[in-house]
DNA sequence: AACTAATTTGCAACATTGTTGCAAATAGAC
DNA sequence: GTCTATTTGCAACAATGTTGCAAATTAGTT
């Protein structure tokens, strides 16, 4: 199996200051692959040559601190990581887009093409962080009814 | 020691249709106290008289199930809980309301009185439940700083 | 007040998820 | 190739959540 990804993830790696290692390299290969958000298990099971799971814990997370990816928390508690596009950096993230959990198939996608209305939070409260989740039935899984 | 909440609690949980029993009693009189969502281990924490671990998921699922808390996850992974207010049944839950989940002293807050406004999903998306999760400094931490 | 059926509880055991410390291996710079 | 800081694997642990089953309890009925 040829590595054709390769070179993309080493540049993005060293772009956010990481190490490149075979976990990061093909960590990084698995969200390029897949439109949609991973949990740790995902990931587990998916790597070829097994790595320990704590070293995808700490992949994962040096990820999220380097601005590579960022944490998505689904209702029923399960967190899933999904890349960030752009402007995410080390110092802060910034997803002003909705996830969609699609109740289906399960899987945990980042509409980024749709408008996000500011909310006004009350008098006193100051936030960092917004985060938006919607719960429903994603297009394929709609498609596939009909 | 005086159960002068047992009237009330024992309305609400005969109105979903739930079994009166002191751990429901209990449980929901936590709720009813506190202006903040309380996690399983909080619960554990707080309860007089040592109920089984079991017991109080299976009590909080049983609520979810029959209306009358909600769940909270929080970005970090921790679920946490809450009372609904009056729309939600067995059938459905409907929380178009914001969380705020403060930095500070960790605390979930349901923020009611503020206007939430509506996301248009893309073409082929249907959606059922919609989530908002702000983070940031809430009103009394914020104070404290000053 | 006693009887009964269905629900709920506690216990034990287990599964999953996430964390920490430390020695060995490795990446990147010289 | 050598050196230093980072990363990895391992082991052990902590926290969170689930399941099966027997005993206890609730709420309705007589």
């Amino acid at each position: 199996m040829k590595k054709h990804t390769h070179g993309n993830n080493t540049t993005l790696l060293e772009n956010h200051k990481l190490r490149i290692t075979p976990v990061r390299q093909q960590v990084l290969g698995l969200f390029m692959g897949k439109p949609h958000a991973l949990s740790h298990s995902d990931i587990e099971q998916t790597l070829v040559g097994d790595f320990d799971r704590v070293t995808i814990y700490r992949t994962l997370t040096s990820f999220v601190d380097k601005g590579l990816v960022h944490k998505i928390p689904a209702e029923n508690g399960v967190v899933r990581y999904a890349l960030c596009k752009d402007t995410c950096s080390e110092e802060a993230h910034h997803h002003s887009h909705v996830h969609f959990n699609c109740g289906a198939c399960g899987q945990t996608f980042c509409l980024e093409n749709i408008s996000v209305p500011t909310i006004t939070l009350p008098q006193g409260y100051t936030f960092t962080d917004m985060n938006y989740l919607a719960t429903g039935t994603c297009k394929n899984c709609n498609k596939a009814q009909h």
